[in-house]
DNA sequence: TGAGTACTTGCCAGACTGGAAAGTGACGAG
DNA sequence: CTCGTCACTTTCCAGTCTGGCAAGTACTCA
């Protein structure tokens, strides 16, 4: 079996990581409004890979609004690049 | 979100839809090999696509064994080129 | 101090997976 | 024709995962 990680590969996280990639953090806010989830959804989806050490939270005040950051750290860049790897091996062979 | 299809999504079979892909059929022995599962695992997963109409299985005997062929149906190799496509476009950003 | 915002956590129901073991049907042997 | 075996199928079941709602917490601003 392919060594698809888990905790990447499902969809709702496969989403967030990948949207984080692209970018060195993100708002709370942005990211469950690309996920289109509830709050407590990304939460836990959030403090999942921050349990792995996968994306790191910080909190701020950002135009006098409360805000939490979050971004990918290196482990969880480096994990994220070789779940795509993986992923790639296997639909590469499709078309 | 991106419109994974949860059926081809998850992990075995993800696996089990690319390796059909490359070929027009394989053997149920085989693909219990490449997966690494037991027999009632892939039995359910197989039966799963099949009522998605995703897969067809045919039955016949091959050098005196009853082996069972299973093969992507056109809606099967549509849904995975869809997937893969959806796929590509959340892990294209990575790298 | 009080209201409000922005998450976080607890609780829970429902779906999904996987393995073990029992069941089924089609040969092939005798 | 009958029996044993093989190759899956199905059933049963336990553990995990997800998601939403609602309650809780913490920090800011007025």
């Amino acid at each position: 079996m392919a060594e698809l990680d888990p905790l990447i590969h499902a969809p709702a996280r496969l989403q967030v990581v990948t949207t984080l990639s692209a970018v060195s953090e993100a708002e709370f806010a942005t990211l469950r409004a690309v996920l289109e989830v509830s709050d407590s959804v990304l939460s836990k989806h959030i403090s999942a890979l921050a349990d792995a050490g996968y994306v790191r939270s910080r909190k701020g005040v950002q135009a006098g609004r409360r805000t939490t950051w979050v971004g990918l750290t290196s482990t969880g860049r480096k994990a994220l690049r070789e779940h795509v790897a993986a992923l790639r091996r296997l639909i590469d062979v499709v078309d």
